[in-house]
DNA sequence: CATTTATTGCAAGTCTATTGCAAGTAAAAA
DNA sequence: TTTTTACTTGCAATAGACTTGCAATAAATG
């Protein structure tokens, strides 16, 4: 209610809050709280990853006091529910969090000069998958892709 | 010398570390050091890519005393030389060094179970860089790919 | 409203990696 | 060979991301 306030509110946040409510976290004895809230609103508008920190300081600009520590606990809720995903981008120190609800499997590439990270909306390793199975006699469960470069403007 | 008394020595040990000193520490400014030798020897006798705390241990029990400070160190030089790579596994909380030298550029697919890590003699990315370059308009400078599973022992 | 129990904030701790500095030691110069 | 230079090392301290213990707080439920 006090998103609609803020006027910081969508009707797909709203739906949002409402599948994590009663999909995700009452299922699982856990509760919708003002912090929960508060990150998975921040994470639905914005487009690049966000790292913890990042999530501390701009809820924070946003008047919403919430403290680092709650913030990593709560993307790892968030992780466990299958809402976020988890980056560990290459040459970053911290992991970044971003809405995974109905957006479909793809990786990334990251500007090594400005940090800008882009979506790649693909998955070319169905098939190596096969190859590297026969290859090592693994078990492949996942795999992690990202390339890295100049974005347009750093070049 | 003492490489050769104490028995770890090896016609390849004993180019590379020829090479590393003429070719690269010494174009660089830089000194051939009982330090260096011993982490190069290290990494020269051994399949799997090690962190800093495991050779710091490994040297240990081969009654090296080096401190782990200076492998840090040790490994940031011989990554500027080029002579290691470093590796930044999923999920796993500390980098991994392996020699370059006259091997070419491959990933990795690592055991989920047991950690276990092999080389996958491959790289499918090459056309896949056009690819993403057209779309992103990004120039493509680097990528990583990596995998993992379940290996056929932890199965 | 009252009870129950998940969640939060704060402080402290962990883990990997880096930095400052005095002491040590390769390698060049004498 | 001896001296001199300046690169390297070890130790202690520090940094940075993340986690944990615990008392206080606040969702959910009736
Ligand atoms: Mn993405
Ligand atoms: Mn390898
Ligand atoms: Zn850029
Ligand atoms: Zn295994």
């Amino acid at each position: 209610m006090n998103l609609l306030i803020k006027g910081i509110f969508s009707w797909r946040l709203f739906l949002l809050l409402e599948k994590t409510t009663s999909q995700g976290l009452r299922a699982t004895g856990r509760r919708m709280t003002r912090t929960r809230k508060a990150v998975l609103s921040l994470l639905e508008g914005t487009q690049q990853p966000l790292s913890a920190s990042e999530i501390f300081l701009q809820l924070q600009k946003d008047q919403i006091a919430i403290d680092l520590v709650t913030v990593y606990r709560t993307v790892n809720v968030l992780k466990e529910l299958g809402l976020v995903v988890q980056l560990d981008l290459h040459q970053e120190g911290q992991s970044r969090y971003e809405l995974k609800e109905g957006r479909k499997h793809h990786h990334h590439i990251r500007c090594q000069m400005c940090g800008k990270i882009v979506d790649l909306l693909l998955c070319p390793l169905k098939k190596l998958t096969k190859l590297i199975e026969e290859r090592t006699q693994f078990v492949v469960e996942d795999h992690t892709l990202e390339f890295s470069g100049f974005c347009p403007k750093c070049q």
